[in-house]
DNA sequence: CACCCTTTGGGGGATTCGCCCCATTTGTAC
DNA sequence: GTACAAATGGGGCGAATCCCCCAAAGGGTG
């Protein structure tokens, strides 16, 4: 099954260095080209490409909106973000625009072709400096030491009301749980709300689960 | 800089192909081996290595709780696992646990090398099959064409109450903030807590995190 | 010993929530 | 043209929430 794809970048010079990269790989095909977010819409209809690169900075619009708009109307073709950016918010928002792998440029061949297969059999290739960042927003990790005590002096208990209040037991079911009076499960709520500045169990679930005490 | 590598895996055999492995890349140190968790413990207590590739079926506990002990007390080692399991919870929890890579037995050396080199550097290698299933389960937000299918048939006005409520609005201010009466709004709410089988608004706060609807 | 902090518990009141009942208008589908 | 979903709005009621007030027992520290 050769993989088909298509060049989204608005420079020549790139996409002849791409087509020379791939050109040593004997299971692609380079069906198509655009040099604008316009051109890549309409070539991939055109051509239907099993994978697209895609740069992000295009003269008309950034491949993030290319991406997303071609996610839209087809769906079954994946998109490889290929960029000079490593910034955090460009990741983000191209693996949320759809794209199913981001490498930069300064990534090794390899790395772009893993990325490439990867894309093809719709998984996810990940740039591992970039990989990390996701995995950090995803785990709220980096704790271990200092958000533990972040935690904005609360005591032990209130930080055990605190779970209970964020997994969405109500007053009657902590005072159960810890064996205490529902006027004390008030007590301890009144004391983490005012300590945080929270007013509303709502809130208290949002905190609880960025702090990482709870998983959403 | 040499990277130190500690192979962690019960079977003898495994730690000797690796070895074998390792041997070809000329920057990279084997400097230590452990056959159980709690020989793994002892044994980066005693070498420091850089990176730790580490096994998850380990005899007396499993590569996570191994893992997760051994990044409480030293966070500076990273851990990359290797193992026969492609499962989602074993690679979620691998990953919840600290691991800076996750690397199936299966995949092809020089994923593993890389995925040394990124640990090596701080940063996090992930096998592009369940790479995609972290930005899946990242980005349950908009799915473009099952999204709709995904939030359990909301309605478009629905979803738009259901973010207000996420980040905390009372129905009050929701009424105003979409100019319609606070009845309404409860209206809105009844029917969506009833289609996602919920019950206060904390569940729908979690509910809307784990979607992506809202950020935590 | 006096002082502070933590944990425990109660009273009361204004407000909000969660869940029923009801209805009208405006589309879209058959 | 009728039927059905979606969006709009209202009334009411019991429960829970949120925010004040109050107090006492126990631990630790200066």
């Amino acid at each position: 099954m050769t993989i088909r794809l298509l060049l989204v970048d608005d420079h020549a010079v790139v996409r002849s260095g791409l087509k020379m990269l791939i050109s040593g790989q004997k299971d692609m095909e380079i069906v198509g080209e655009a040099g604008s977010a316009e051109e890549a819409l309409s070539e991939t209809e055109r051509v239907r490409p099993t994978v697209i690169l895609m740069d992000i900075g295009l003269p008309d619009k950034t491949g993030i909106e290319a991406t997303r708009a071609i996610k839209a109307k087809f769906p079954e073709v994946n998109v490889v973000a290929l960029t000079i950016h490593e910034d955090e918010e460009y990741f983000f928002q191209m693996l949320n625009a759809g794209a199913s792998g981001y490498v930069p440029k300064r990534a090794a061949p390899e790395e772009l072709i893993t990325a490439i297969n990867a894309a093809a059999k719709d998984e996810v290739y990940l740039y591992p400096s970039l990989a990390k960042l996701l995995v950090r927003d995803f785990f709220n990790a980096e704790r271990t030491a200092e958000e533990k005590v972040s935690l904005d002096g609360l005591t032990e208990r209130e930080r055990e009301v605190l779970t209970q209040l964020a997994e969405g037991a109500s007053n009657d079911e902590i005072a159960a749980a810890l064996v205490i009076s529902p006027k004390t499960v008030e007590r301890h709520r009144e004391n983490i709300m005012r300590k945080l500045s929270l007013h509303s169990r709502s809130e208290l679930v949002r905190y609880a689960i960025r702090k990482g005490i709870i998983k959403a």
